[in-house]
DNA sequence: ACCTTTATGTTACCATGATAACTAAAGGGG
DNA sequence: CCCCTTTAGTTATCATGGTAACATAAAGGT
């Protein structure tokens, strides 16, 4: 969670919102509400995938390689810059991720520092086991129209 | 950050939705995108906080006592109840906002168990630097209507 | 060829979240 | 009064995020 439970009051809010951003109290409770309905669909997604004995991270990486149309791996970095997530983390996500067989390692014949991942069929099958579950999740979110 | 940099594109998004949210796929398009916004958002909001060496947890703590009206403290679980943090992060975060000097405990005459935690003029002090650029930051979010 | 720079990952360490199991105090029958 | 349950908070352990510093391989200018 990084959120909090209890908003505050109107007045509560009124009285901060006079102080530090005048007559914006409106967008002010907008935000505060964004947030909040942030952290709830983020706890509702970390608890879907952890029932699965998985990380929202985890799930990403799956995801991201299965997705890719053109070639069947991805590599280390490329993962890292589409998921946004520090090299270290990735690093040790991935290999637990290859210790579980979800994932394979190929080697690159022309670059030795390059590690390619794949998907394993176990790694598959627990995206196909995933996936159902992960949009009804998702479609069952109130629509939230982009301003 | 829990979501992903690199979206997914129209064609790979509908590809999987019609297996699993047939007919939906601006459904799951618009909750993909808020999560990606709130990803955003909340890295905005750590490395703001993460500025005044304080963490968001810490902020909201030192906010949720302050914004009590008929009394200057709250109790451990009380700020638990109101923040939905596990109660261990909390005693560990409060220790260290005693550490910090921006708290004093106060004991409960009645009950031996209670611990009520105070904001010292150090914690009041540290409020009101942080308070007016966490406004700026979510006043400069776009507008997000609910549905 | 050689030396510097850049790119790819890893190691070491720390911050912040969670759960399970615990201690200690209060409350509430009988 | 004593025992049992409930409430308040802590300890121990783990999962998952980050940064800094490093090793190693490739690339590129001279």
């Amino acid at each position: 969670m990084f959120f909090m439970k209890e908003l505050p009051t109107r007045d509560v809010l009124d009285r901060y919102s006079q102080r530090f951003a005048p007559g914006q109290t409106d967008k002010i409770q907008s935000a505060i509400h964004f947030m909040r309905d942030a952290s709830v669909l983020i706890r509702n997604v970390e608890t879907y995938f952890s029932g699965h004995g998985f990380s929202i991270l985890k799930f990403q990486i799956l995801i991201v390689i299965d997705r890719e149309t053109d070639r069947n791996w991805l590599t280390h970095s490329e993962i890292v810059n589409k998921l946004d997530v520090s090299k270290p983390v990735m690093s040790r996500t991935l290999k637990s991720l290859l210790d579980g067989g979800y994932l394979r390692l190929c080697g690159d014949e022309s670059d030795a520092r390059i590690k390619r991942f794949i998907l394993t069929p176990e790694g598959e099958a627990k995206l196909e086991a995933m996936l159902p579950g992960y949009y009804r999740l998702l479609t069952e979110l109130p629509e939230r129209p982009k301003p």
